[in-house]
DNA sequence: AGTTAACTGAAATAAGCGTTCCAGTTAACT
DNA sequence: AGTTAACTGGAACGCTTATTTCAGTTAACT
């Protein structure tokens, strides 16, 4: 059987889906904003109605500006892991992934009780970069090897996310969280 | 001017005051439980109105009853300030609040956006209990002192929260993290 | 027991949200 | 230029929740 009768895709309908992903991707880098049907659509400059059919729905939607956002984070964190040890690679990443977080917090924040396939398999590559890192810098010598590597993972999912989440975003905190987190990692005297 | 006309409060109005009060303090034990003015009310075995009306609000429901939870713990920071040392008050403490916070996440999933005066106030005298402890810890030399401490205790505000409010609940987390926080504050060598 | 008004709760209301409808528009192809 | 059907967006819809209404109930006092 041939594919089912393709319905041809109007230029005005490919723009407007683009317009809106770009929308939510921006709002998703505003804190505070409201994130809403609505909301995007007026960003895009279309009705709410357009916004909806281009993804299918709101959480696709979603699904497609929160991947986009997430790619170049897991690409980096694989690069790290080609060019420098793993240790090394652990104390550049957690640095810029808390930045990305803090500047991206929407992200986390709208994202904790939805079913996103493509966001949850970036998640599930981010997560399993780190635990790389974390095994080669227990290898290493880098860091203790009484945690066991994947909680350790988790530890620093939801600490990151945590600090990153700070209203108004504070460069401080961070910086007194990576230290303590770092040094809280280091092996036992 | 006399009070103006305070009208009498029935037998049965203050009744079922307390039973909204306990029924949303179950409910915010409750981990993923709905905590809609409905639940509470069938919790309670009332109507909805009347659940409403008892307080005024919803809002000022929930920081009745957030503030109930919170109140002992309070309570147990400053009695570990009067009955031990600042560290060894801030390790058992540490550990208790996380516990605290992980059989009660509701609690503070709920409570981001919201303005409750009580619980703030709570939330504030929690934070200068912790303050004191970090501050006297810091004096007894048992933890860095190249961090500021109001610093130190927003971060152990987040991340305790974030660690708490993992789902399903692990205590072998929990552990990694107290493990991992206090080390990370130990002094510098 | 009778009177009063505080109280109750099912139902109505209100407000916010994602989604769908549909009359009109417009890109795509001849 | 004309024809077709994909596309648009304001409006209507459906759903979830907090809140208000109000006819009936009942505690409190005499």
């Amino acid at each position: 059987m041939s594919t089912p009768a393709e319905p041809r895709r109007r230029a005005d309908a490919v723009r407007n889906r683009r317009l809106a992903l770009d929308a939510a991707m921006t709002l998703l880098a505003e804190p505070g904003a409201p994130l809403t049907v609505e909301a995007i659509a007026k960003q895009a400059g279309v009705g709410a109605a357009t916004v909806v059919r281009a993804f299918g729905g709101k959480d696709a939607l979603l699904d497609a500006a929160v991947s986009r956002l997430l790619e170049p984070v897991v690409r980096r964190a694989r690069d790290l892991l080609a060019e420098t040890t793993p240790y090394q690679a652990l104390r550049t990443f957690l640095r810029e992934l808390v930045a990305f977080q803090t500047a991206h917090h929407a992200v986390n924040d709208q994202l904790d009780g939805l079913d996103l396939p493509a966001t949850t398999a970036l998640r599930a590559g981010l997560v399993a970069a780190v635990e790389e890192m974390i095994e080669g810098a227990r290898r290493e010598g880098a860091i203790r090897t009484d945690l066991d590597p994947a909680v350790v993972t988790t530890l620093i999912g939801r600490t990151a996310l945590a600090v990153a989440r700070t209203q108004p975003p504070s460069q401080v905190l961070a910086d007194a969280y990576l230290t303590v987190l770092l040094d809280g990692l280091r092996p036992a005297r």
